[in-house]
DNA sequence: TCAATAGTGTCTGTCAGACACTATTTT
DNA sequence: AAAATAGTGTCTGACAGACACTATTGA
């Protein structure tokens, strides 16, 4: 069946609002009555640059951070982004996100978890024109400094505290907002915290990964029992830590597992 | 910065495969040593057509069952699909989705809680080009036939288990079969289960929900109490139905909760 | 010694699994 | 009456919240 595309609004006989898909019998009645040229088209359809954008989150000095960078050119220059970038010839979405994490921070998509969450794909979102852009989650450890992008403008942590307060390009603000709490129910029923950490951590180490992300504070005894009771979240070294004062901590590796059963509650659920 | 395509794999002195980004350096090196004509691109970007996928899932004689339609043109023509459409000028994914569903099933979107799940962009999932899909989920009562599309292609009612034999159309196997796994994992954290009942239904109905989207059998008596206890899950009716042989039935409508929490917990993760 | 952090033992409340039991209908 | 389904009561085990307690370090 053919499908006539109404590029305009028709006034007659009944008000047909521009964009409206009309049946052939629809069409003839306004050609007919109105003496209106239609443009036929099979099926309006419409191109779309896409984008993959990063939410790298890390905690430093027991903050949640989250790398931002500031724009270089219009639209938006001079405000903060989160980075990101077009997919070229022969990429997936997942291939630019891994390569826009390592020119933007330099670390190595390959052994940090990036996670898909969203596609945002509201037609104004972007002044430039159609682009939809899908957004990635990576969880990194504790990073001194960003090595600094290839071409990308300045790239930087920022903590999150201040982020929210501070006004993004686009709809990043939306973007980093609704991202940050899909991370936060991934610390729920995953085990990728232990990605915030450095390869080997203490239990404490671990348990300022959920205060930081969740900002809240846990009982450091049971969540010392519940990580230890949890088959393949830990892998023990048998070495320990002696930094602070204080009894030293046992360090260990991440485990092979991947999904916290049951998961971690968050006491401002309950 | 900028930064060079190169279009064709280069031989001179180190094999660099297509779509390899030269920095200027290298670039150099290669136009000298290989005497290549290189096309210079400020960034090579990629033009997608978006396009919304739909997993609609519905109950059909206590058997979990998915709509597909046959495709009437090339490629794939003959072969089952999912129902969806290209994005069209105006509208964001959600929209598409949304009238897809109209479309393709009868179905209300405005009534129904349609999920975004994820998208996929390997380069060559859909041999006519680059077309970037992302699926929803939409979870339905039990509807008795599908009021047939519009222009599409005939749509049908799909058992699960008959179709995870069957060969799909593009990666929509793939597709199914995540999205599948989200929609079970939806169960275990959401009240989203309710939408798979009539507007009021019994405690039993909803177990057969459970049931038949786990592939399992549960508790009559636990899953009762788990659901009932379950503040905004289920608002009492007061009233009863009196079909089958057994005690009649209390009637249920689904609660203001969308959250479930403590989870649903599923037996065969435990 | 004191302060600080790590780790253990244990009580309690909540809730799922299991199952016996009552309740109310159709056949 | 028998079969079938709905709903309740209750015991038990797993586990989170709470907190006292021990262990081991630096200052």
């Amino acid at each position: 069946m053919a499908v006539y595309f109404a590029e305009r609004p028709i006034d007659l006989p009944i008000q047909v609002p521009a964009g409206t898909i009309l049946n052939p019998r629809e069409l003839v009645a306004a050609v007919v009555e109105g003496g209106l040229r239609v443009q036929t088209v099979r099926r309006p359809r419409v191109a779309a640059l896409p984008t993959a954008d990063l939410v790298i989150l890390t905690i430093r000095e027991q903050r949640l951070n989250v790398l931002l960078v500031v724009r270089g050119k219009e639209p938006y220059r001079g405000l903060l982004a989160l980075p990101g970038g077009f997919v070229r010839p022969g990429e997936s979405l997942e291939d630019t996100a891994g390569r826009e994490l390592t020119e933007e921070s330099g670390l190595d998509s390959s052994k940090l978890p990036l996670q898909q969450v969203h596609t945002y794909s509201m037609p104004e979102r972007d002044p430039r024109g159609r682009i939809v852009t899908t957004v990635f989650l990576a969880i990194a450890p504790n990073l001194p400094e960003v090595t600094g992008g290839t071409d990308a403008s300045r790239a930087d942590w920022v903590e999150i505290e201040e982020s929210l307060g501070t006004r993004l390009a686009f709809d990043h603000e939306q973007i980093l907002w609704q991202t940050l709490e899909h991370a936060r129910r991934l610390l729920e029923y995953t085990t990728i915290a232990a990605a915030f950490c450095p390869k080997e951590f203490t239990i404490g180490e671990l348990r300022q990964v959920y205060e930081a992300v969740w900002g809240i504070g846990l009982n450091p005894q049971n969540f010392h029992r519940k990580v230890r009771g949890t088959e393949g979240f830990l892998v023990d070294t048998g070495r320990k830590r002696t930094k602070q004062p204080g009894r030293p901590a046992e360090l260990f590796r991440r485990g092979p597992a991947q999904i916290l059963y049951p998961p971690m509650l968050r006491p401002s659920q309950g």
